[in-house]
DNA sequence: TAGCGAGTCAATCGACTGACTTAATACAAG
DNA sequence: CTTGTATTAAGTCAGTCGATTGACTCGCTA
């Protein structure tokens, strides 16, 4: 798509190929978010992506997964590495909005820096419904060190709360995160948004809505 | 599958009717949320279904999206019974409790009626995948009236609210509400959940969870 | 500069898809 | 009991699927 090139000024051999595997990367990307995973086949990505061999999937990533499994790479890098610097920020604060802020802005930053459309957080749903993908995602997002240590921090936060009970928020806190990044990632696709500073205005009211969820008071059930 | 069957104890004609019929309709609807949308073909349901005929949804529902359509009906129409009588309870409070509960317990209580296993509820998150089918997945669900006016009431609770938050914030919650039914159904399904009064103890935690989020302290934002 | 190998391409395979047509069946009305 | 029709079974059709194949291009290295 642009960038590197080699050093010599010519198209090196090396450069079509990352080329080719960016191009089906993104094309992939972006068909599985309109369109579903079962509902694209790899013909139809190497097509769009302007590739005259139908096996280029097979051959560049494996097969389907493979594919699959890079695209989550790629991104799953870049919101290490922002949410490194904001765990370096938030030190030990004891204050749960520091946590929910390492949780959800690394994300929202990401995708602010792809520019508008993006198709990342729509891809993530995506991904995240197939029961097979979904466990490959959740793989790869916990090897991260500096998702495990918010997570660490945040549940310090709420020590006092059952355990069951801060499992479901957490899982609810999760799908908060995915499907409401999703649903911001196609308004602004569609233009059906405010224009600057649109992420960084729903990683706050995110943050608002989640740290009131996870600190809800807990209402006691007779019965378990 | 049972039921019925007409009141002079033979199995007439239309009872065999209403048995294909439901027979597609339950078999869709366990496919669909198995497998996603797009991943079973009208084949694979009639098969599984125990129908010779592979076009037996082209001739009872005049299609897939007939088909599907009928599922959300059969569902929504329960759904807003049940919510009638919650909204009948509630009356005119000004409890945000009482109302989040009219949202919440009427989805949870029908999914108890289901039994175990049921598939609705990640049927439902399938149908709001899709574009398309997510609008007449909304259309069929606001045609109630008990649902207008439990979001009436709820509406008159947060009323201090700046009006894009509060639209957030209903989109948070009805994202909670589909993602967390769906996925404890799954976990019921496996069995890797408790047994009884489950889905009251579900409604009971997404309840104060939803309270809590609507009623977050709005972080102001210097720029919009 | 010759040739090796990575990358690309067109063609092919059996299997499957939805839509459609035709034949057999079984019930309801007459 | 017969006739008509609603329902089901079975088969046909062109189109698309993923996977595999062998031939081709072209850059790198010896």
């Amino acid at each position: 798509m642009s960038g590197g090139h080699g050093g010599h000024g010519r198209t090196t051999r090396a450069d079509r190929v990352t080329d080719t595997r960016e191009a089906i990367m993104s094309t992939a990307e972006r068909l599985f978010a309109e369109h579903g995973l079962s509902a694209v086949s790899n013909r139809q990505i190497c097509e769009a992506a302007g590739q005259g061999n139908v096996a280029a999937v097979s051959y560049h990533f494996t097969g389907r997964a493979g594919l699959i499994r890079a695209i989550l790479l790629k991104h799953g890098e870049q919101i290490d590495l922002i949410r490194g610097r904001h765990l370096a920020e938030a030190g030990d604060s004891d204050d749960i909005r520091d946590w929910v802020g390492c949780l959800v802005r690394p994300v929202a930053e990401h995708l602010a820096s792809l520019g508008i459309p993006s198709w990342q957080a729509r891809f993530g749903v995506q991904v995240m419904n197939d029961p097979l993908l979904r466990a490959i995602s959740i793989d790869e997002a916990l090897v991260r060190t500096s998702l495990r240590r918010t997570l660490e921090g945040l549940r310090h936060c709420v020590e006092d709360m059952p355990v069951g009970v801060r499992a479901e928020r957490a899982d609810m806190a999760r799908q908060l995160i995915t499907h409401t990044c999703a649903e911001r990632e196609h308004a602004l696709a569609r233009g059906a948004a405010p224009p600057r500073s649109s992420w960084a205005r729903t990683a706050g009211a995110l943050t608002d809505a989640i740290v009131g969820m996870l600190t809800a008071p807990v209402t006691p059930r007779t019965a378990l």
